[in-house]
DNA sequence: GTGAAAGCGCTAACAC
DNA sequence: GTGTTAGCGCTTTCAC
């Protein structure tokens, strides 16, 4: 049989009010009796009913996290992340795929709520823009995770695409390398940054930016930046140099000069974006601008719980900094 | 203001009972009342409290999921499929990262049983007995995926990795190998299993089992089998073709044979377990054992509701059979 | 300092 | 067929 509040009260020859206010830190209530209560709670391994607590307005201390897909590793990080910190912090995280779906997003957010959820943390990609307008305008707590809403007055944890952009690019540069080309993702905030930090860091070397260098695809797969990548490759335009915007495009080009016969990285330097596991499995490896997920998914949770505990109204963007990982995919500029 | 069902009572001109009935399709209701109420709940979009029908001894709908790591492309795998299918069913699933250890499984449970989740998915690792036999004896509803307790009166789905370790082998045999080596995960049953699928059909083929090819290994990393498989290759014994019984380990061992200058295929076959992504992306890309990740993610959420609505007591092992996938990291024996 | 009473939103017996 | 009553386990006035 599950012990009540009641049990414990009886035990110590209180009310349940007195126990309720002891467990809570609230009203005052006698060293004495507060030691009594505590040890008896101790000693009867008591455990309140959350469901009761939160049926008096209380929390349900659980957060639900919203993301396209997660088997993509990328996801997958930050799930593990927000819920180990979230852990730390007393929060159980619910995990919903979206799969970039608005109804099914909305589906969620309607059914999480309905169950009491304290917060939503949406990661990459959320399309249902009324839901979302909806959920800040009530205030209900919120964070974004890799995912920008500048119009939008609500907290977020991004990685800093535009100088991720402009460190990859200048890496290159700093090999050597003038003919640079770029693949990105299309109608992303990111993939956008990226290219202007790109742009910007050939600017700044004054080298005059190439539009038939940049290359934006829309189906983010190996095998579609396969495809772009040989166009690219095959044009007589043929760069020195590729940034994939992140590391399945990357790959997809890999693979692509691999195809061509295209030594890497002696005919042609790659850098990648995210660095994932796969770029040491690839051959050669995969140099990538990594960044810092754990740090952005710990950030997220504790924005959340913030939010959440204090009803402090605070909405902050935290933008952190890229970081560049070089293996064996870039080398220097190979004059012939 | 959130609506209860009292305002829908009042709508209706019925008492709350009687939206209660129609709600949970229970008592006589005549159609008229029922009609009415149905649709004043879909005018005014009512959403019944869970959280108060939780209290009083009903379902809330949510399940918890407890993997040792979500950043594991298995783990994740299995995650995303359970939450897939479960949001069909209804069931919201909660994300517990174990880590493997024992303290932290307990807290999970112990919190989650707290917030009343109707079951547990368990996969792949669970090392608290004492909490894993109790929940049991309570007739808790829970589920193993990929992990399997013969001793204990549990539900479970699993991959049949006997069969795999023995289509693995067979296909190494049908390219001409006669000496084959494994690379395997310690005291694990699947690693066992996997092992003796290996042994049999070695003894099929009229071969006899050399334990010097039998490596198993601790620490299942990239790394870790790199090392092994070196030593491996390098002892007297070398094989022409070896398993890997899962992609990790399998990767290790080509990582192992390029770095000694051994060619995959032409000199030394290798195949790997699980198919996961990585698999396509190295090189050569790696045949592997699938094992129906997906639908084995589905079942095992499937069972568990059964578990939980119809309380029907029936505890299913489930075995699912696994499928060679040939790529281009094995072939036919070259004889010299 | 402490407790009695009321009620969060819902459901289950039982009466009518 | 439908409503009344009681209560799930907790928290919160408010009185003592």
């Amino acid at each position: 049989m599950k012990l009540t509040i009641h049990d414990i009260a009886k035990e110590a020859g209180v009310s349940a009010t007195t126990v309720s206010k002891v467990i809570n830190n609230k009203g005052r209530i006698s060293e004495k009796t507060k030691n009594k209560i505590m040890q008896i709670i101790e000693e009867f391994q008591y455990q309140p009913n959350v469901l009761a607590s939160a049926l008096k307005g209380k929390s349900t201390y659980t957060i639900a996290l919203l993301i396209p897909d997660a088997a993509n590793p990328i996801y997958a990080q930050y799930l593990k992340h927000i819920e180990e910190y979230g852990q730390e912090l007393g929060f159980s995280v619910v995990m919903c795929s979206t799969g970039g779906d608005p109804k099914k997003e909305a589906k969620h957010i309607t059914l999480l709520r309905q169950k009491h959820v304290d917060g939503f943390i949406i990661a990459s990609i959320f399309k249902n823009e009324p839901v979302l307008k909806q959920l800040i305008e009530e205030e209900f707590p919120i964070v974004l995770i890799s995912l920008q809403r500048p119009e939008l007055p609500v907290g977020s944890v991004t990685g800093d695409d535009y100088l991720g952009g402009y460190i990859a690019t200048e890496h290159l540069l700093s090999l050597g390398h003038r003919k640079i080309g770029i693949i990105a993702e299309e109608a992303t905030i990111s993939g956008t940054e990226r290219i202007k930090g790109y742009k910007k860091a050939l600017e700044n070397a004054g080298i005059k930016v190439d539009e038939n260098l940049v290359i934006t695809i829309n189906e983010p797969t190996i095998e579609g930046a396969e495809v772009k990548a040989k166009e690219l490759l095959n044009s007589g335009q043929r760069p020195t140099a590729i940034f994939g915007c992140n590391d399945i495009l990357a790959i997809g080009t890999m693979l692509a000069a691999k195809g061509l016969g295209i030594g890497i990285p002696d005919e042609l330097s790659i850098i990648g974006f995210d660095n994932t596991v796969m770029c040491k499995i690839v051959e050669p490896q995969l140099s990538s601008v990594a960044i810092p997920i754990h740090e952005m998914g710990k950030q997220a949770m504790e924005l959340l719980a913030q939010r959440i505990q204090k009803k402090d109204n605070m909405k902050q963007r935290i933008s952190l900094l890229p970081e560049l990982v070089i293996r064996q995919s870039t080398a220097e500029l190979n004059e012939k």
